[in-house]
DNA sequence: ATGTCTGCAAATCCTTTGCATTTTA
DNA sequence: TAAAATGCAAAGGATTTGCAGACAT
């Protein structure tokens, strides 16, 4: 029973399997059913490097062994319960990230190719209790910064 | 906080009047053209209060005056030119809202009843420059804040 | 004149829903 | 066993595309 604490990629994070294994716990606290389509999408999340779009998440997770319905759909349920988070983007798309407690980041994503990069930390505070302020409870945010990677900068004037 | 603005049409002192005049300066500038179509979409983003998505500025436009589908068109021509910002949210819908330089800001957005509301300032400057750092250019950010606002709380356990 | 927009129709794409069946706790 | 989740088929809804005609500069 593994419960190391070894530093995987990058920054300070724990292994996929414990990501995996604190999503299923607090899936149970919250009564939600641990399927095995679950499991696989779970664990599809915890070791993808940044978030996936519920394609991916389905491929993944082994097209065969789940229906894209089923992802969406599970995909919902663990946004709603706070496993996951949804970052909705341009294009009416949608990507999903195993959410780590303490762990909070967002990205910057290249508008010419997609390249999603994680980026440290957050500055949305301020903000959030401005929202508070005004009476807003439960609150949650989303926020992407766009922009025009190295490698695409030199033909961004397409 | 200064003091409350009762309506915050414009927010300043500027009139919807000079921001479209502004944003058909920038559109000329551009070398875009300047059609009616495109004049009542303008007004009309220029007289909300809030961001619009883009059936109701094809409402607010005058829906038997133009078609939505050149709505959506110049809406993305005037994104591509940084004439008017897109707010990409939840469920594939965007919001829209004129972009005046110099007035960038945020919402909190009600999951309940999609009420929206302005919040002064933006505290992204510090994922812009990480972004910065790891060599993106061109960088624009997205942001919103979801929660339950006060008229809502009440029955927020759905 | 000419490169842009527009309208209309139809297409796409992602996501959601209905319902009978299977699975988990 | 009851509540929850799944699969399959089909629907839904927002946004996009093709193309011929209209328009701004």
């Amino acid at each position: 029973m593994p419960h190391s604490h070894r530093h995987e990629q990058g920054c300070c994070e724990e292994g996929p399997g414990s990501r995996v294994e604190a999503a299923v716990l607090r899936m149970k606290q919250k009564s939600m059913r641990v399927t095995s389509p679950r499991l696989a999408m779970l664990k599809a999340l915890a070791s993808a490097k940044h978030p996936l779009s519920a394609e991916q998440v389905h491929v993944a997770a082994g097209d065969d062994k789940l229906d894209l319905v089923t992802v969406y759909r599970s995909l919902g349920a663990m946004d709603d319960a706070g496993i996951v988070q949804r970052h909705p983007l341009e294009r009416g798309r949608s990507l999903y990230a195993l959410v780590t407690p303490g762990h909070h980041h967002h990205h910057v994503i290249c508008r010419r190719c997609g390249k999603i990069e994680r980026l440290p930390g957050c500055d949305t505070s301020r903000l959030e209790a401005a929202a508070r302020t005004k009476g807003y409870g439960e609150l949650t945010h989303v926020m992407e910064i766009y922009g025009i990677c190295p490698a695409c900068i030199p033909s961004s004037h397409a």
